[in-house]
DNA sequence: TGAACATTTGAACAATGGTTCATATGTTTC
DNA sequence: GAAACATATGAACCATTGTTCAAATGTTCA
C-alpha cells in the first residue's frame, strides 16, 4: 500500500533507502519531545545552578536565593519547575522548605556535558 | 577582611555554613554558563531528532529534511546550531553536504536522559 | 489572634529563539 | 555562460520563557 506523504511531496529526498532504514530505527515522536523537553529544563544556567549546588548540600530556598545572589521568588518559580520535572524534591520542616536532588542521572549528565565542553 | 555584599542585604539566608562550603565546591559561574548553553542546544525536538538520526548514520540536508518532514532551511538553520557547538560535522561532495555527528559523548548524554524519563 | 517570617503564586514585561519566506552562494552539467 | 540543483543566509513573525513586582499561603511564636 506504502501511501507517499502528499503533504511532503516538495521535499526532494536523494537516498530514501538511508531515510526508511533511519525512520525504523528512530525512537517514536514523543519520547524524542520528551528528551527535549528535559534538556530544557537543563538550558538555564539558574536551573544548572541550583541543581549542582544541590547536589553538594540539601539546601533552603533562601540559601540558594542568598547563594546564586537572586530573589527568592525567581528561586522559587525555577524550583517549579525542576520539581514538575523529577528533578528536586522538597520537605517541610516548620516555615523552611528544603530542597534536594531527586535524581541519579543529573550529575552523570552534566558530567558527560562537561566533558564535552572541555574537549579541545 | 570578609566584606559582605552590600546588594545582597535584602537576602536573609538561614545556613551561612552551608552556603560558604557550598559556594566553595561550585564550579566557576562561566562554566555552568557553558553547561546550561550545550544543553539548550539539546532543548529541541528538532535538533534531538537531528542528533538521534545522524547517530544512525551520515545524512545530507535535504534526507534529513525528508525524514522530518520540515523545510530544508528549517534543518540547515537546525544544523548551523549544532554546528557551532562542535556536536556535528560537514563534509561537502559535489552539491551535496553530509552531516555526521562528532561527538561522542551525545548518545550518552541522550542515554541518561531516557533512563530518567522512563522511571516511574 | 496577630505579627513576623519563609515560601509560593500570578500577572506583566522584556528578551530569546524556531520557523518561514525570499534570496544568495556554490556546484555540476549542458 | 546558463540552467538546475543542494545548501546557506538574513529578515520578519510568532511563541516561549526568565525575571520582577505585588500579593497570597502557610507556619511559628508571643
Amino acid at each position: 500500500m506504502d501511501k507517499r506523504d502528499i503533504e511532503s511531496c516538495e521535499i526532494t529526498a536523494i537516498h530514501e533507502d538511508i531515510i526508511d532504514s533511519v525512520k525504523e530505527k528512530m525512537p517514536e515522536e514523543e519520547t524524542l519531545c520528551d528528551l527535549a523537553e528535559l534538556f530544557k529544563v537543563f538550558g538555564d544556567s539558574t536551573r544548572v545552578k541550583i541543581l549542582w549546588a544541590l547536589d553538594e548540600s540539601e539546601m533552603c530556598v533562601c540559601d540558594i536565593a542568598a547563594l546564586l545572589n537572586m530573589t527568592q521568588s525567581a528561586i522559587s518559580h525555577q524550583l517549579r519547575i525542576l520539581k514538575q520535572a523529577r528533578l528536586v524534591k522538597s520537605r517541610r520542616e516548620g516555615k523552611v522548605v528544603y530542597y534536594s536532588l531527586d535524581d541519579d542521572h543529573v550529575k552523570e549528565i552534566f558530567d558527560q556535558g562537561l566533558s564535552h565542553i572541555k574537549e579541545k
